[in-house]
DNA sequence: AGAAATATTTCCAGAATGTGGAAAATTGTC
DNA sequence: GACAATTTTCCACATTCTGGAAATATTTCT
């Protein structure tokens, strides 16, 4: 089980340096500019849209029916004019849901290696299990132990403690419920009793720790990520060989990866601004 | 109806009424495609696209490189897969005419959910189908079923029958005549008078009540919010499992969800000021 | 370790498909 | 009422897209 996991590279033919390789559709390529150039103005006829798109008005008009059979545009009946499409705003949103805080967290855990040598893993909670959206390894012999993907037990794991330590006691309540209490090494929690009493104390601490509880040999130290209605989305976590984790550095990591997580908490919830605009508006 | 003003008209040729009039652009239509089919998953690898799309991968391929040069989708050169990129979320959230009501609804919705901890659901209507746009998750264990940017059944929401409800006569007879009463549980409506014995008690009542039509288990309440010209363009809701929705708390849920309506449709018609300047500029 | 299977990217001949000028059908303007 | 402006359709032409196959890589067998 300790065996260190080799990421998942990218298989197939390699792409080729060259800046334009690959395909060029040009009729794909010119909906993408009209869709830029609906986007910046609320409301536009066709013979404006063609104007501003350099575009003969015949084909505007082909690509726009196109698009508005799809709904990624609108055409008003009575007045003629195209606005973006709220077809267009419902595949937009699955940005939100699939990229916001891995294209967040991507440089807070890039630092937190550097800092610390070790591999730093950002999770995701989707209501029921924690699945790793990015990661960070370090350069030493021990390496990381959750692919791209892979899922983490709540029980098992220092991400999944801490996001039970967080969660109103309705909803713990039912992860405990549910929970099949898999041992993975000798020290794994097999009781709702001694889970509880070790989630008791992480949110004063302020970290979760994993003593080798799912892995023998390796110790790791996690904090949750919460969304701006307080809601613990994901949690991020810098785990390596117990050798080189005492207790000493666990303290130090632990309240470093608090610290993390705090800002990614702030940078989600839009406190800070890091993101375009638009990201507000639809948190 | 008032309907005299000097409303500029359509001008040009009139489209024909044939169904599938105008133009067909294949690739631009399989791109739209492939941005649903990624936009349902996060993340897939060129195969599992093409896969699903049921399209050549070289064809996949081509179409995913144009979109990716433009920054509708991103593509992970560590592991090789692809997600909904930046550019497509900017382009959809530009879509202006759904901006207003997400703003202005937002602390109202924040609010509901603070004071009955059920989800809290806000949509849009754009004459076609409802859209969820901002939402606020309840802190149990049952969460919610529908994710920022879904489409709400009009015949089996209480977000959709709300807005039957208060729909002129004619637009009302314009949906039935298309609904396609798809039967998400025993309960939902299939038959148009059944459906319509449900709408017509909602206007008295000032609420529209789903009871496990949509997902067994689960009720909701939800009122119209109007615009200025008491057109309805959209739903506020509030949604929670059976065993919580009691037929006595459904009522004061109503009663409520009906007052926070009110009050959006205030805000949106401008009789109150809550918002930044800027944002007039872009009304 | 080598072979087979799987996956991604590029290439290219062939033709399906998109292109855009022109015509048709309307509304607005003088 | 004629003319200008606009949108939509039409259609001949060849540009542009298509998809099978080859190339190049990784993963999994044997």
């Amino acid at each position: 089980m300790p065996e260190s996991e080799i990421l998942p590279r990218r298989r197939g033919r390699p792409a080729s340096t060259a800046p334009d390789a690959g395909g060029e559709v040009q009729s794909l390529d010119r909906a993408v500019a009209l869709l830029r150039v609906l986007a910046e103005a609320d409301g536009m006829s066709l013979s404006d849209i063609a104007k501003t798109a350099d575009l003969p008005a015949s084909t505007v008009h082909r690509l726009l029916a196109t698009l508005q059979k799809r709904q990624l545009v609108n055409h008003d009946h009575e007045n003629g004019l195209w606005t973006v499409g709220l077809g267009l705003f419902r595949i937009g949103a699955a940005y939100l849901r699939i990229r916001k805080l891995p294209d967040i967290g991507r440089p807070v855990i890039r630092r937190l290696l550097h800092e610390t040598d070790e591999t730093v893993n950002l999770a995701m909670f989707d209501g029921n299990e924690l699945v790793v959206v990015a990661q960070a390894e370090g350069h030493s012999a021990v390496r990381a132990f959750f692919r791209l993907g892979a899922r983490l037990p709540l029980h098992a794991t220092a991400a999944g403690k801490c996001i039970l330590a967080v969660a109103t006691p309705a909803f713990r309540g039912a992860c405990l419920a549910q929970m099949r209490y898999e041992a993975f090494t000798v020290r794994t929690h097999r009781t709702e009793r001694s889970l509880m009493d070790d989630v008791g104390g992480i949110e004063a601490r302020g970290f979760a720790i994993d003593d080798e509880e799912h892995t023998l040999g390796m110790r790791a130290v996690a904090a949750p990520i919460f969304n701006e209605w307080r809601e613990p989305i994901g949690a991020v976590s810098v785990s390596g060989p117990a050798v080189r984790m005492s207790d000493d550095r666990i303290q130090r990591l632990g309240r470093r990866v608090a610290s993390a997580a705090e800002q990614m908490t702030r940078l989600y919830s839009g406190a800070d601004e890091v993101l375009p605009p638009e990201f507000i508006a639809y948190r």
